[in-house]
DNA sequence: ACAAACTGCAGACTATAGTCGGTAGTAGTA
DNA sequence: TACTACTACCGACTATAGTCTGCAGTTTGT
């Protein structure tokens, strides 16, 4: 099972819904530009922005998480 | 089931282990007083500090966040 | 080819995560 | 009475999360 980064999880839920940044943007409550730094991996969520983001994709933060590689 | 704030996981996972937050501090690479601030909720950690610290504990990160109650 | 929708990116900004040094208070123990 | 270990709390700071406007480049469909 090969593991990602954050951003690269989140592109990947966000495309399998058909969805465009900015719509997980606003979804979200958070901005569209700044969806784009997430998938680019140029920032890193606190985990109310993981919680929200979560929510707006229909997936379980804790499924997000278990993704992920082990950050440094 | 119970669910909690993040810094309730965290205060209890850490007193499980019988650490101090200076101990857990140490560990973590992350400021003695900031472990406060967490535990007392006054900070939302990025999700690259709540790798830190799980893994200063000895619990999968996403199991923290299972136990956290959805937030807003 | 063309247009429309989407995304990358830059700069300047605001909000807040995280650090650091110190002080005071608390709980336990000899 | 102390002494020790631990934690709350306080400014004042630095680093970075997150916003906003705008524009350029790309992708998709017709």
């Amino acid at each position: 099972m090969p593991e990602k980064t954050f951003g690269d999880v989140l592109r990947e839920l966000r495309r399998e819904r058909k969805m465009s940044q900015e719509e997980l943007a606003f979804r979200s409550g958070l901005d569209r530009t700044y969806i784009s730094l997430l998938e680019r991996g140029l920032r890193v969520p606190t985990i109310d922005t993981l919680f929200k983001v979560s929510r707006s994709l229909g997936v379980q933060p804790e499924d997000i998480v278990a993704q992920i590689k082990a950050g440094r």
